[in-house]
Parts: structure tokens; C-alpha cells; sequence
DNA sequence: CCAATATGTTGACATTTGTAAACGATTCGT
DNA sequence: ACGAATCGTTTACAAATGTCAACATATTGG
């Protein structure tokens, strides 16, 4: 319903840290992207506060400050973001899918999946 | 070797427009661009020379005016968005990609496709 | 050849993004 | 309880992005 505003690259970047966490204060978010980046305290704080007003993580009070914790899975925004970007795919994103697929290492159980997920949608296809 | 900055969310649809019509001079792009997105012809104008700065287009002249072309196919690019975006996903990319099969409408032969890709991946991990 | 038309270039300006310091409120150690 | 450490909030500012108008120039129809 709430139509959620892109992440910009910096965003995506804190995002990635949460949701690796799982949960995380500022402190812990601020330490690993601060190692990762070389950003300052003050530069994290911003981005977690941008962050919150797009929505994309929940905080709760905590003592001092803030736990935060993602709104929503890294699966689904990845998802969402890549489905989106397929769109600008003239050739369709059958191929893109493919070369994807081609470029990408993935295990075996990965491929499984995969072939799973064809298999059935196959069947759909034909009712 | 040159580093490719990334395309902002307007220059993407510029850039479809002219993945579309594989080449085309402004005038085809920005009337396109009017009915598409309601752009104004300067603002396409100063687009496609954004984009040419970074390279995703390449201008001969002709005439009056130029000839734009994709300096890239969007296969390409729109696969190298797509893989960078990927490395966000810290669940990994197998269950992103099946998300994605999952959600995304694809025909019989996109499903062929991706099927084929996934036999062949197969094999190579099967020596 | 000249007026009408179409193009590229330059300049502009508001908004968003990247990056961060400073300040005031809060909590914790002792 | 009090000073030290920490946090969130406010403010700032340069660079990038979204949008576009004006102008000088090149092209073309008559």
C-alpha cells in the first residue's frame, strides 16, 4: 500500500549490515560501516534515520537509543528491486534471467530450486 | 577498464527507449519521451547528454543532429545492474533468482531458456 | 537566398543524496 | 549524585539528479 522510496547505494549499504545482524544498535551498525566504509558515526546516524522514514527498518527503544531491526526481508527488497530493473530489459527477461544464471555461481542445491521452480511453473501454464 | 557510472532512474528510461528502436535521432527519442513520461524536449536533450558523458550511448552526427545508438546491449547492462544488486542479498543469490522465477510472469520459451541454462550449469559442475 | 524550423549548448534552479560536525538530552559507572 | 560516555536531533553543505528555458546555430522548404 505505502509506496516505499527507493534505496540509494549509501542506504543499500546499511541495509546490508542489518540484515546480516539481523538486529542491531546504531553502535554495532556504525562500527562494522565504519570498517567497511570508512564512514563516521554521524554519516551512519543520518542514513539510519533516512532509512526509517522510507520504511524499510522498524526501530524500538532501547535504554539510550535505538534497536533496529529490517521491515521487511533482504529477499524481498532485493527482489523487488531486481524485478523492477528487469523492466528496462527490451530483449525480455527471459535472456537476462539466463545470462544471469550463466554468470552467477550456484550450488547444486541452488539449481535444484531453480528447477523446481520451473518445473511447476510449467504446469501452471498448462491447466 | 573505463568505469561505468551507473544510470540514474531517468536515464534508464531513456535508454530503453533507445534499446527499443535499437538507434534514434533526438527528435524520435523525445517524442517518445513526451507521450511516455511527459518530459519536455529540453529535458531529454540534457539527458542524452548525460548519458553519453558516461558512455551507455554513442552519437554520430547527421544532418542537423545525431544519430544516438546504444553503446551497449541491454542485455548487458541491465544483467550487470542486476548482478550488482544481487550482492545485496545476503540470503544468497539461489533463493533471490528462485524468488524471482517464482513472481515474474515468464513464457514457454523463457522457461525453455533458463532451463537449458540450468542443464548445461549442471553438467560443467559435474566433471 | 531567406524565413521558418529544428538542434545542440549553456545556464538555471529545486530536490535528493553523500558526508559530517555540533548540540542538547540521556544513561552509566563509580 | 555527578561527571563521562553515548545517543538522537538539528543543521550544513557540496555534488548529483530531475526538469527545463533561452539562445545561437545549422538546415531546409520555398
Amino acid at each position: 500500500m505505502n509506496e516505499l522510496k527507493d534505496l540509494t547505494a549509501a542506504e543499500w549499504k546499511i541495509m546490508r549490515i542489518v540484515w546480516e545482524e539481523r538486529k542491531a544498535m546504531t553502535r554495532e551498525v556504525y562500527t562494522i560501516a565504519m570498517e567497511r566504509h570508512g564512514w563516521s558515526p554521524a554519516t551512519v546516524k543520518t542514513l539510519l534515520r533516512r532509512i526509517i522514514d522510507k520504511g524499510y527498518l522498524s526501530a524500538t527503544k532501547i535504554g539510550n537509543g535505538f534497536l533496529y531491526r529490517p521491515a521487511k526481508s533482504s529477499i524481498a527488497v532485493v527482489g523487488g528491486a531486481v524485478r523492477s530493473l528487469l523492466d528496462n530489459a527490451v530483449d525480455g527477461t527471459g535472456p537476462v534471467l539466463a545470462q544471469l544464471v550463466e554468470t552467477t555461481p550456484l550450488s547444486q542445491k541452488d539449481l535444484d530450486i531453480l528447477q523446481n521452480m520451473i518445473d511447476q511453473k510449467r504446469k501452471e501454464q498448462k491447466p
